[in-house]
DNA sequence: CACCCTATATTTAGACG
DNA sequence: CCGTCTAAATATAGGGT
């Protein structure tokens, strides 16, 4: 058997084998994707298909626009970046509260493992779920409204 | 000094560090992904701005071949292949488990403002919201069972 | 930035239920 | 496919050059 953890650098041949490693490394991908973005401030965006077909996605704003972004790069050698699009929102004291219950959720997700299921931590994330979502399915309802706030005074 | 190896999942604050840290991460995430695509045969897209607006990418094939696929995918009809057990609503065929939705959510939180609600954005996370509070439901019968497990050689 | 070093942390192959 | 376990391989933070 070979050893543990260790693997040539050439096309797995077995094709139960690959697929098992497919679906682990591409888990460990995209973590580290997500990481690359969020501890380093960086735009990335990541396509995967399957050797199946399937399509697997991240992106740390949008697909397109990075796209885009790239095509603008690649496209006339201009950059300039703009490098400053953070601008950091300065944190406002003052939180609403779908903020806080997303950083609730965040905060869940590092503490545990989502996918080591403890019953106890898992009612937690179902009821910090369940806020948010009704939070925001009533922000939407307001935020349609918005819409139409200008169009008030044809009223 | 902090721990070695460790780290926090927030933004790294300290400048100099934080751009140490996007060169070593980024050439991990590229080897990886470089690893996925040759192992595992599949087709992977990779671009990144660094926070200083510099383009790195990697590619299996061409990054234009493979946006041009992930189009007609997210477009149209997906999924050629017939064996697929999912049945994601071709939107987002990215979070294939609890983990990374709980990191989209992480992620969306990171890019927008709750407070100044947006509609198509709303609309986004009350989908992820979603999709995560049912993966969490089923995790967690799927843990009340467990908890029975070593019972069963009882009946 | 590069490369080296080293203590830790994280990832993962393979086997199994 | 999902989840668990373990040994071994890798990745990486922080520091130095």
């Amino acid at each position: 058997m070979a050893r543990r953890g260790r693997v040539e650098l050439r096309r797995i041949e077995d094709k139960a084998s690959r697929q098992v490693r497919f679906s682990k490394r591409r888990s460990g991908l995209f973590k580290k994707a997500f990481e690359l973005a969020l501890l380093c401030d960086a735009e990335v965006a990541l396509l995967v298909f399957s050797p199946a077909g399937k399509l697997y996605e991240y992106s740390s704003t949008s697909i397109e626009d990075t796209y885009e972004r790239y095509q603008r790069f690649a496209g006339a050698g201009r950059n300039v970046n703009g490098g400053d699009q953070n601008n950091n929102d300065n944190q406002d004291a003052a939180a609403s509260d779908l903020q806080s219950k997303l950083r609730e959720i965040s905060s869940w997700s590092e503490r545990n493992n989502a996918d080591k299921p403890d019953a106890n931590e898992l009612e937690k994330l179902e009821k910090l779920l369940t806020n948010a979502l009704r939070d925001t399915k009533t922000k939407k309802v307001h935020s349609k409204w918005l819409c139409f706030l200008p169009l008030l005074h044809l009223i």
